[in-house]
DNA sequence: ATTATTAATCGTAATATTGCAATATAATTA
DNA sequence: TAATTATATTGCAATATTACGATTAATAAT
């Protein structure tokens, strides 16, 4: 045990799951937040920006790209992450319908 | 090692990676959906409904019932769950606002 | 009172995540 | 080419999550 029973679900269900699951982090949150605010940085800007260690951010980093969030180019030695537009797009849309879909007037609790 | 280093974060990064956690499987993906479906539901349900345990399955409305996003109410031997709407609401606002954050325009990458 | 029904809790095993030091890789510069 | 800089990867330890059987608690029905 221990490993989710992916089967049981529909795709939706695992997708939306695993695309909260990227977030669900608040190294992840900020390294959002900052991407957001600056249009774009570097790895090492994140390293003094959040006080965790380089292989640490680094491992974000990849989680956030493997979710398909974030996107990187190589600049010299550097590497220039920023969000991947479509992606982004497509996460904010799946999340809305998601929480639009519950109408708060009958809820009969 | 292996804990989440909170102090590093602010409280809005904390909480929004909570409230992300707390919808970062498809089990409670899918128990949302439902309750959202038929605005009401019982633990019972959700074990015919989706394949896990009933122990699985109580775990994991605890979880969604700590992180406020669904309320029970007890009806004889059985517990009718449903939405929690102001949390939801609150859920809802703060995704929003983190999503919109972001405007795909100018992004340099 | 005893028995059924329903859900929560406990205990435990398997797997996943988080974090970092050490090392490796890749591009730049001297 | 060798040294430097920046990031990725590896290996490992600590903790968290997922899942379920067994048990418990609480109410309902007989």
């Amino acid at each position: 045990m221990g490993v989710t029973q992916t089967h049981l679900f529909t795709e939706e269900q695992n997708e939306l799951a695993n695309l909260a699951k990227a977030i669900a982090h608040p190294a992840r949150i900020a390294i959002l937040q900052h991407l957001v605010k600056t249009k774009s940085c570097i790895n090492g800007d994140l390293v003094l920006e959040i006080g965790l260690a380089q292989a640490t951010i680094s491992q974000h980093l990849r989680e956030l790209k493997d979710a398909g969030l974030i996107q990187g180019t190589i600049e010299g030695t550097k590497i220039n992450y920023c969000i991947h537009p479509e992606n982004w797009a497509r996460l904010k849309s799946e999340f809305s319908s998601f929480f639009e879909s519950y109408s708060a007037c009958g809820s009969t609790c």
